[in-house]
DNA sequence: CGGGCTATTGAACTCTATCAAGCGTTGTGG
DNA sequence: CCACAACGCTTGATAGAGTTCAATAGCCCG
């Protein structure tokens, strides 16, 4: 009962059941499954059949994709109220990647029945999928075109900042993080080694822009990694 | 009426279509627009508004996105019944890609209402976009995935399986791509320069392994190339 | 015939991966 | 509660794939 209301109440934020009224929200939410997870716990596994389509409803995951030979990117970090491993999508009906929770995670499932039952009853949520999915599409084109322009360092100046600016905490001192994030995520969310990384944020980190420990980064001047994003000049300053 | 006739005729064979009966399926046509463009024509530009969706009825167009910094990457080779610009995704109401066709093109064209009422009354069409779109973002991640994790020669080596895959004309000799291919072309396709391509394909054709003469490739044995792109993984066109 | 494209090829250079070693922290099991 | 293994990170050295720079040559078309 009171599981229920939390369950629906999130529900309601979630961008792909906009526009539905509460009870169609109800309905939905009565097609789906409850599910908790610790952290770095495997939600679903690459190449394992796709039975099941999530919604975060609170917590944090990473999807990642793997190469046979053993190398690894990082498609996304999901966030609360953000859709992910939609079933529909794969034609093949595996699932292409590998999704982990980063941070203790309640997660909402539906199975392929009753997914395929919502988006015909609710054209309304086809549409915000299209919508959704339109956005995903831009935004791995537009890291495939950096990954495929841009060196390293801006990469990582970028992908960085978009960490910070969809889940950083901020406070006097700068912005940080909000879960953990090692020096081999963030290669593999801009394709290149974990050595690199470390020796770019080290430089960063003796210049003061950025403060981090173990698994923890911190932004001090979100400033001048924009014009280390953007910029065109020398960097040995 | 003859043209009428021959749209509708392939109007039927699009995916984006398919389950449309024949009525809906004019109703549809109807509310397109009907555009004949000759090579090397630019159909819409990046950071244009966007106010048309396509459907490539005959010919071949590519779309390619550039970076600010002058870098150019190939997003894809759109070939007849597929759709391209669909203008719905895009949030920012702009173009994220420039469309030029490759070769004469009949292209049928809906303005931005005329899209949402299609998906509103059919939503089957809905669903279409949505299968379509999903397997055009499996599509982008696994190149971003092989951007990321193999060599230059093994890039190469797939996007020309791809494409002689998709839109190859086989004879006794080998398969040619049926339209004119750059080294630049190439290079933008899998995220190298075309001095890089053009190395590399000059030591295909001195193995043998190909013939090409200016925008001309023909691959004389694909299970070479196959295996210089160590086949263990789906090719994904 | 000249001016654009398109392609080829050599040479120098450099970014970044790879190899290698070591250090501090965390956490776990005895 | 301590010891030791595992993990995350740092940093130096080296090498190589591929870019960049540069020069040339063929082909197509107006």
């Amino acid at each position: 009962m009171h599981v229920d209301m939390e369950g629906l109440r999130s529900l309601a934020k979630v961008p792909l059941f906009q526009g539905l009224d509460p009870d169609q929200l109800r309905a939905v939410y009565e097609g789906s499954t409850y599910k908790k997870k610790g952290a770095n716990e495997v939600v679903f596994r690459q190449g394992q059949e796709a039975r099941w389509s999530y919604v975060l409803l609170r917590g944090r995951l990473k999807v990642a994709q793997s190469s046979p030979d053993g190398h690894q990117i990082l498609n996304r970090y999901v966030g609360p109220e953000e859709m992910f491993g939609c079933v529909l999508l794969y034609r093949s009906h595996r699932y292409p990647a590998t999704a982990t929770t980063v941070s203790p995670s309640v997660v909402l499932a539906w199975d392929r029945d009753a997914l395929y039952r919502m988006l015909e009853c609710f054209p309304r949520v086809a549409l915000n999928a299209l919508e959704l999915l339109g956005e995903e599409l831009a935004m791995v084109r537009s890291r495939y075109l950096e990954l495929a322009t841009e060196r390293v360092e801006r990469r990582v100046a970028r992908a960085l900042l978009r960490l910070a600016e969809k889940s950083g905490k901020a406070d006097r001192h700068g912005v940080e993080i909000a879960f953990p994030v090692s020096r081999q995520d963030l290669a593999d969310l801009t394709g290149t080694t974990l050595h690199t990384v470390s020796r770019i944020l080290s430089g960063w980190r003796q210049q003061g822009w950025i403060e981090s420990a173990r698994r923890r980064i911190k932004v001090h001047d979100p400033s001048v990694l924009r014009s280390i994003a953007e910029d065109d000049r020398p960097l040995h300053t």
